[in-house]
DNA sequence: CCCATGACTGCAAATATATTGCATTCGCAA
DNA sequence: TTGCGAATGCAATATATTTGCAGTCATGGG
């Protein structure tokens, strides 16, 4: 009945609350969080710090977990959600974030120039878009 | 005569030893350096680590470096050269790291994209591909 | 339902990374 | 050469992350 303690039976891992509220939080969470925002959004009894960086990295090595990295003091984290592919906008000027599902997401074609280049085979990639929100760039264009 | 120097200068700064080590080492680094590895490459007297994150701090609000973020504990900086852009490949295996500078980087049409579904004003992004260099992936391959 | 066992957790300490206050020194222009 | 504001060194502090260890929990077997 709960979908990530579940989750970690299946691959054959003790569900303990705190994992299981990462994940749930994670899951739930419409964009990536920080080590710090999840611990604080676990409602009390709230495990030690320690331990949600344990079980973050325990997730990622299981790939359920993959981590956003915005350019900030400490990086995010996001659950992988089958089938889904996404960016990140952030605002330079109030912080904003917002998730953006691409209609298409085509790089396919500079992932074979890279591989004919470098040879390197990619597998993956990490996509980032940073400019003014709606407010934000109101505010600025009127003057300011 | 010196090229660090007079970008300072030109930009009313006084043109100090640390930062213009800071500056000449990452203008001249094929890759982007993280702070440890700018002090390390900075040769006696090494100014302290501090110097060298107020001047990053610094260059960035200058526009004369930019972070780049490749999901590791600390960030990576490199120098913003006039007209070039590229983006960075990574080695999920041994950790190398090269740069790739893109045929044509046409992201254009998702920020269009963006700007319609989010009101965001996208003025710069940030493009990193992860995955098996040659060599890694030439072990891998063969059984490993 | 109870037990054995390995996996996990809390706690405290260690490390790594980044920032800041303050007195001193430096770079630059007059 | 001198004066001033900007920059630096140093030490302290803040923040982020990792680790050792002893006690506890989750799970499967009986």
């Amino acid at each position: 009945m709960n979908a990530a303690a579940d989750t970690f039976r299946r691959l054959g891992r003790p569900a303990t609350r705190g994992r299981g509220e990462v994940l749930r939080i994670l899951s739930e969470s419409p964009i990536p969080l920080s080590p710090r925002e999840i611990l604080e959004r676990i409602p009390e009894p709230r495990p030690d710090a320690s331990t949600v960086y344990r079980s973050l990295s325990l997730m990622i090595s299981l790939g359920l977990v993959r981590s956003v990295a915005l350019h900030e003091r400490s990086r995010r984290y996001e659950a992988v959600t089958e089938g889904t592919h996404r960016h990140r906008v952030v605002c330079r000027g109030c912080g904003r974030i917002e998730s953006f599902q691409p209609k298409k997401c085509d790089l396919s074609r500079i992932e074979n120039d890279i591989r004919g280049a470098l040879g390197f085979d990619v597998s993956d990639h990490s996509l980032e878009f940073f400019g003014a929100c709606a407010e934000c760039g109101r505010k600025k264009g009127r003057g300011r």
